[in-house]
DNA sequence: CGAACGTTTGAGATGACTCAAGCGTTGTGG
DNA sequence: CCACAACGCTTGAGTCATCTCAAACGTTCG
């Protein structure tokens, strides 16, 4: 079930079986990638989408010298690419962070969905509005915040995230990302994001060691982050995942 | 025709008349507003949705202490709000920055068309999508761009969209905003947007004063911002806007 | 063992902020 | 028709968060 975490949890849309089989069936492929690799460039004609079962992938946008700027960091269960369905031609790159697995599906697949499943297309639509909705926290993040709230902000994002794709107990989670990575998401130099780690650490809200992020104070992070998960439009009646085991 | 400016010139998804007419039909209430007036709270359940039919309109997300972070700005033919149709509760907050005529489209309507028209319901996901992208570079601009560059960016995004929509002849467009709101846009303080355009106006670049924009030098203002006009999905192969012709 | 990569720390530079005050324009009520 | 209040624009001075540059240290892996 490769479609396993895609909307999951998510208030109000989660998939019927019948939609689920279908979205399982317009997979054309299963691949693996490498890490730190571009998988789909802007300006290209695309006529697939990627479909992320495992590990970590990024949308960026170049500047003119060549330094990039991360406009969103994919999980497993995200639908990475589902917006250049509509858009055929992507505004940005996108790059594999970690190794990662992922599914194909082509937007021939798509086009019958759309004809034929009006309620599978408006969830595949609401699907590509959460990462627009992740946009404008990231937005709210980088204007509103300092360099301690953003990092905080981001972590907890992305806790909040595992936690409804089943990997992370809320506590902890594996991350495989560095330093320079949370620099280029958060909007920083790696030098600054190092010390606001050391602040995260003194504090006893988080440590990030080693690929994996231990939140000490769930509270207290989510605070000084401005952190209000609403935009994740996560399901709180369902509580848990007791499917698969948290990782950690 | 209140859905005149709708997806005009977006490569590839302009409506075909039988569209316009649906979508003029969904309309069911014209209204206008006066300015700075929130119209949609974050969190609260919406069964319909705005097309912007002339005037700015904002979206925007507060902070703990109500500084609000603008994440976005609407111009006369934007669907102010689409995305809270497969949403149902928005992440931000909606409101007018200048007086506007909005036209008010039921999703009962919504729905209909996704059930009945999959094209139009493409289109419509489509311009949802732009938005999304139009975030993105509103990322961009705040990850990577410094104080003048911001200014500069939002100016060449707001000249492009106005050109589409028939409202800026490239050069000089009205724009009834206050310093105070481009440094709200642009998450900088009003002070310092301020010291911005006296650089902008004694470099020879742009003057913004009672309300008019006046673009002295496009091209060195676009290289100013890094802006590329790719993300607005314009089509230019149809060139400028003899108003309100209709299209061969 | 050496190379590549990531983390850590220090010192100095700087872009944007805060606070404060003055000026110009507009609209309104006495 | 004037006075004044409200609002937006402009400028100055001092502060601070983050950046840049530089160097050292730790870890992993071929």
């Amino acid at each position: 079930m490769f479609t396993e975490r895609f909307l999951r949890d998510k208030s109000g849309v989660s998939l019927e079986p019948a939609e689920r089989d279908r979205l399982e069936a317009a997979i054309s492929e299963i691949q693996t990638l490498a890490p730190r690799r571009t998988v789909v460039r802007a300006g290209e004609p695309i006529d697939q989408s990627t479909l992320l079962v495992e590990g970590i992938m990024s949308r960026y946008i170049d500047d003119r010298h060549g330094l990039r700027q991360l406009v969103a960091v994919h999980l497993p269960g995200d639908f990475v690419d589902l917006h250049a369905y509509p858009l055929k031609i992507l505004d940005h790159d996108v790059a594999t962070m970690t190794a990662v697995t992922i599914a194909i599906v082509p937007h021939a697949e798509l086009d019958a969905i759309t004809r034929e499943m009006p309620q599978l297309t408006r969830k595949l639509w609401f699907a590509t509005l959460v990462d627009a909705a992740i946009h404008r926290a990231w937005l709210f993040r980088f204007g509103r915040l300092d360099a301690i709230g953003r990092v905080a902000h981001f972590l907890c994002e992305t806790n909040a995230r595992l936690v409804s794709a089943g990997l992370s107990d809320g506590r902890r989670f594996a991350l495989g990302l560095t330093q320079t990575d949370l620099a280029e998401i958060c909007g920083l130099t790696n030098v600054h994001v190092n010390r606001v780690m050391r602040h995260l650490r003194e504090e006893r809200l988080c440590i990030f060691r080693s690929s994996l992020v231990e939140i000490l104070d769930p509270e207290r992070l989510a605070t000084r982050g401005q952190f209000d998960p609403a935009y994740l439009y996560i399901d709180h009646r369902t509580p848990a995942h007791s499917s698969s085991n948290p990782r950690p």
